[in-house]
DNA sequence: GAGGTATCAGCCGC
DNA sequence: CGCGGCTGATACCT
């Protein structure tokens, strides 16, 4: 066996871990989209008017997957506040009405999907069998904007204990049933798009991009028609491994993995499972010498989340029959991981040993470049040559000499915790109405201004000073290849996740030297900036005219931010044309004074060691309009710019 | 209190 | 149509 392996188990070679993959995100230039026009939710669109279709490529073509048969549906709105469950039908009355009314089973007819009859996925039939690396980011940034808003304004409901709401599901059926999908043909092996150490957050973000199609069941499979006298034979795709089901240590290259089946469940007993299904596809998988998908799902401690990682492909080598712990027949089967594929769960199993401190990190300059200023060690690595670090500066997390005085506003009067939905709290109000973060903290959509909570606000667990409580990743400052230092996390990110602000000093920029302008170190949000779309589509889960909200930074003032002489890690957050983070303008108030600074934020989720970068933009030149940066781009990207700055 | 376990609605595919 | 499945969030334990 080549490589891979050997390196893994000789601990005295230095570990090349490169990053799980490079994230190349893709957005329509904004020059080609039209402006977001609310359609009507019926009838022939006005003369001139173009669909718009948010994510897709130049080619409009109708889609005729388009289900748009069923009946005028229902349709929940989105923005509704308080809108408590309507009371359940209430046939059998019987004694114990007393209990909680919303703690009764409600016999459920499946909620129809809000059907617009104007909306297109703008995913042509052949794309949505075969898909690519642009779709695949696609579908999974229109999936997870519509989670994030599902889950605010579940957030933002009359907390009703007992019902449970899975905005997740919610939105994979809302994305699945309109089409915003690919990879639906089934195929074992690898699949267009998707790259081996891709991470995932939702079981429904891999049924959609087309890696592994239950939402639930570990193994997928399809069946093969056989050779005429309708033989058919199933054969594994995919599967997906939970890490509940002790599948021990050692080699991260290897996996045992147990046959689905035979559980125990509410009041049925746990029986021997059956060579049927799933665990005949694995089976003959085995036979056949046919690879399977492996998505590796495990607990992440530093985020309380579950997380799948795609590692590639896995041969199935043996298969036996085990009793499990009830007693009951159990299928095993071992696989073992195709060599050649770049290192995933690897490095991942190799992370969390540094973590621990055994092995230390190789190229390990500092444990911690703040000196204790983060609560989170950043620390500085060097794996590409002899320099020992970057030129001094003052590490600090603030924004420094920035002083704006204004009206005393009015403190947060809500005592116990802000209420999402509270109008009468002006923490809500000041955001629009909507509490700009979910419970955990992820950002739900990008918007001109995010108006946090105050410092003095003395709610306990304050769920609005996001960018006020500091990094929380383990971040890591690297020597790049060409393009100096760099930053990266050894944690994954999940999409909407603040990484940090941009600290330094503020520059009055009509004192600003020449010099300063073209520092390294400078962010200056007067530039001109590539336009994207982050945000949910009203249009994908409602018709009722939730007007669409500019994404596009709006500041009071300009904002230009020296890191020069002090900052923190965003100084070393490198420039990409395709990048995985954007800055998002933030304030908040403390004794009469506005604070207001640039956060950055993930983009899509972001496996651990990929270097972060965001979009530099180019300074606007007075007279020549040309928008050509003056610094070469480095960013390797398909649709690198050739300049920035 | 952190961390584990029980509970349960929810969805798609078979 | 009915149900199974290596969900995921929360309540409730230790």
């Amino acid at each position: 066996m080549e490589g891979s392996f050997g390196s893994y188990t000789d601990k005295t070679r230095v570990l090349d871990i490169k990053p799980l993959r490079t994230l190349k995100p893709v957005f329509p230039s904004g020059n080609q989209a039209p402006p977001f026009v609310c359609a009507p939710p019926f009838g022939p669109f006005p003369p001139g008017f173009t669909p718009f279709y948010p994510f897709s490529s130049s080619q409009h073509t109708p889609d005729l997957n388009q289900n748009n048969t069923s009946e005028p549906s229902l349709v929940t709105p989105l923005r509704t506040f308080r809108s408590p469950p309507p009371p359940p039908p209430d046939t059998a009355t019987n004694g114990d009405a007393v209990e909680l009314t919303v703690k009764r089973k409600i016999p459920r007819k499946r909620t129809p999907i809000a059907q617009n009859p104007n909306f297109s996925s703008g995913i042509t039939v052949a794309e949505k069998e075969n898909g690519d690396r642009k779709l695949v980011m696609s579908v999974l940034t229109r999936f997870d904007a519509l989670r994030r808003r599902l889950s605010q304004l579940e957030d933002a409901k009359e907390s009703v204990t007992g019902i449970i709401k899975r905005p997740d599901l919610k939105a994979g059926s809302t994305c699945m049933s309109r089409g915003v999908r690919t990879n639906t043909k089934k195929r074992t092996g690898p699949v267009p798009g998707l790259e081996i150490g891709d991470v995932f957050f939702f079981r429904f973000e891999m049924c959609l991009i087309g890696l592994h199609s239950p939402s639930m069941a570990g193994i997928d499979y399809l069946v093969l028609k056989g050779g005429g006298e309708g033989e058919e034979e199933p054969i594994a795709t995919s599967i997906v491994s939970s890490g509940y089901y002790d599948n021990d240590e050692g080699n991260p290259d290897v996996l045992v993995y147990t046959g689905q089946g035979g559980n125990a469940d509410k009041d049925k007993q746990s029986s021997d499972q059956k060579l049927e299904r799933g665990n005949l596809a694995l089976e003959k998988s085995l036979v056949r010498n046919s690879p399977v998908r492996v998505i590796r799902g495990l607990k992440e401690a530093s985020q309380s989340a579950k997380i799948y990682i795609y590692d590639g492909l896995y041969d199935v080598k043996e298969s036996w029959v085990e009793k499990g712990k009830s007693g009951h027949n159990t299928f095993k089967y071992k696989l073992v991981r195709a060599p050649g594929q770049a290192p995933a769960f690897a490095s991942w199993t190799e992370i969390q040993k540094w973590k621990k401190g055994l092995p230390s990190r190789e190229g390990m300059i500092l444990t911690d470049l703040t000196s204790g200023v983060e609560s989170i060690g950043v620390s500085l690595v060097n794996e590409v040559d002899g320099e020992n670090g970057p030129a001094y500066f003052t590490y600090s997390t603030t924004v420094t000499s920035f002083k704006l005085t204004q009206q005393p506003s009015y403190g947060c009067e809500c005592g116990g915790a802000c209420k999402p939905g509270n109008l009468n709290c002006h923490c809500i109000r000041k955001n629009g109405g909507d509490f700009p973060y979910s419970g955990n903290g992820v950002l739900v959509g990008r918007k001109g201004m995010v108006h946090e909570c105050s410092p003095a606000c003395l709610c306990p667990g304050c769920k609005n000073k996001v960018t006020q409580m500091g990094v929380k990743l383990k971040l890591e400052v690297f020597k790049t290849v060409n393009r100096g230092w760099g930053l990266r996390s050894w944690d994954p990110i999940r999409a909407g996740s603040f990484i940090c602000i941009y600290a330094g000093e503020a520059i009055d920029k009509s004192q600003m030297q020449p010099t300063v302008a073209n520092d390294d170190y400078t962010f200056d949000t007067t530039r001109v900036y590539t336009p994207f779309k982050w945000n949910y589509e009203p249009g994908l889960a409602d018709e009722d005219g939730t007007e669409e909200m500019s994404e596009e930074p709006e500041l009071p003032l300009p904002l230009v931010i020296s890191a020069k002489n002090v900052g923190n890690v965003a100084r070393f957050m490198n420039h990409s044309c395709s990048p995985n983070v954007f800055w998002q303008p933030g304030s908040y108030e403390n004794n009469g004074q506005l604070f207001l600074q640039v956060a950055f934020f993930a983009i899509s989720h972001i496996p651990p060691m990929t270097e972060l970068t965001y979009d530099y933009g180019v300074t606007r030149t007075s007279g020549a309009q040309s928008l050509c940066g003056k610094k070469k781009c480095f960013c390797g990207s398909e649709f690198c710019r050739g300049s920035f700055g």
